[in-house]
DNA sequence: TAGATTGTTAATCGATTAACAATC
DNA sequence: TAGATTGTTAATCGATTAACAATC
């Protein structure tokens, strides 16, 4: 896109701006200065505002920034300007649980169909997507184009799903089990380690008490 | 513990290396010098050697790393020669897919009870715990002196739940909401943002094509 | 002992913060 | 115009990598 290569850490952020943003504009709040915005948000003014150059000028001098343009231009980078196809492969509790939250369908992300391999769930729809069988997720994420996956299974089918989805041309990969997925090179990946992330709460419980 | 302050970059590694590390002794492999480990878990062996260092010297010279006793050792620090006591507040589709984990349990997350506000979940029983009425939830906490609460409710009712939590004493959060929570100096929190993640896996689809 | 590999110091790289000229 | 606040450069801080003496 612009220049050359954004941080990970600037990445990272992107989206807690925009999370930000949107409550302002639930406050009808049209205009931020960078130092307003650290308060509210953690970061530091001069972080802000190095963040946002990386992708232009989208501040004014004297005024600050406006709210709603802000919004829509970090939604813009990060992709919320299109729609995605995605799928979720695993039907079990955290799969349900995904393929029920109205707010991905919100900002695009858009639930095609969901796999299993167990019968019982087969035919069964969740949130008005049908369960179908896994034997037939490479032939569906090919002639659908599905951009995304929702990788539910558990341990050990993970690795295998994420083939079957690389050789049908799935782009991103969205991670929910503990194993590092390797993935062809046309596609990303985004991990959910839930247990790493408990484990490092719990490290940070021992040092706070 | 230790010293000083662990850089956060450091702490986050460790339940990674804890994972990469159970994995070698499935593999019945007892020796591992910070070459071999920096190739299957791909941080540099240089990294590897400080990360450790941080916490004494787990290694020897000329022989490497003992898998299981690093193991033990990393599972010490990241808390996990101990048990937690936990509650899920929230007893949808998530709250359900925690209390299935078999894995948490195994490493000492023990939970004891669910809360919702749904009176038409109230008394089920997932994975042999009961759901609870939330009402019940700040002297459930209190009198069970538990560690650590999921928090899995919706936006709205978040704050209000972590409130009642931090006046109760709870030690811990683990915030599944996209709310950043405020919470009392006792007690520390970590987030699963799903959606912040969910953005940033588009961003880099986008990045890739 | 010789070889291997750690523990640790020094060098490098990258990210954050501070400062201020540009400008609305 | 004067005041405010950005955009951007420079300074600082912290994390990663490289190098090597210590030592098993």
């Amino acid at each position: 896109m612009k220049d050359n290569k954004i941080s990970m850490a600037v990445i990272r952020r992107l989206p807690k701006y925009h999370r930000y943003l949107s409550q302002l504009m639930d406050r009808d709040i049209n205009r931020i200065s960078s130092k307003e915005l650290s308060k509210i948000i953690g970061f530091s003014a001069s972080q802000i505002r190095q963040d946002l150059n990386n992708f232009g000028g989208f501040g004014q001098q004297g005024y600050g920034y406006n709210v709603e343009a802000l919004y829509r231009e970090i939604g813009k980078i990060l992709g919320l300007d299109r729609e995605y196809k995605t799928v979720i492969i695993g039907a079990g509790n955290l799969g349900q649980a995904l393929a029920n939250y109205t707010n991905f369908s919100r900002f695009g992300y858009k639930l095609q169909a969901m796999f299993d391999v167990n019968p019982r769930l087969m035919g069964l729809r969740i949130n008005d997507v049908e369960v179908k069988d896994v034997d037939l997720l490479g032939d569906y994420v090919r002639e659908n184009n599905i951009d995304i996956a929702y990788v539910c299974t558990n341990r050990s089918s993970a690795q295998q799903i994420a083939d079957i989805l690389c050789k049908n041309g799935i782009k991103a990969v969205w991670n929910f089990t503990p194993v590092d997925l390797v993935l062809k090179k046309g596609a990303v990946v985004e991990n959910i380690h839930l247990i790493e992330n408990l484990f490092t709460l719990s490290y940070f419980l021992k040092e706070n008490e």
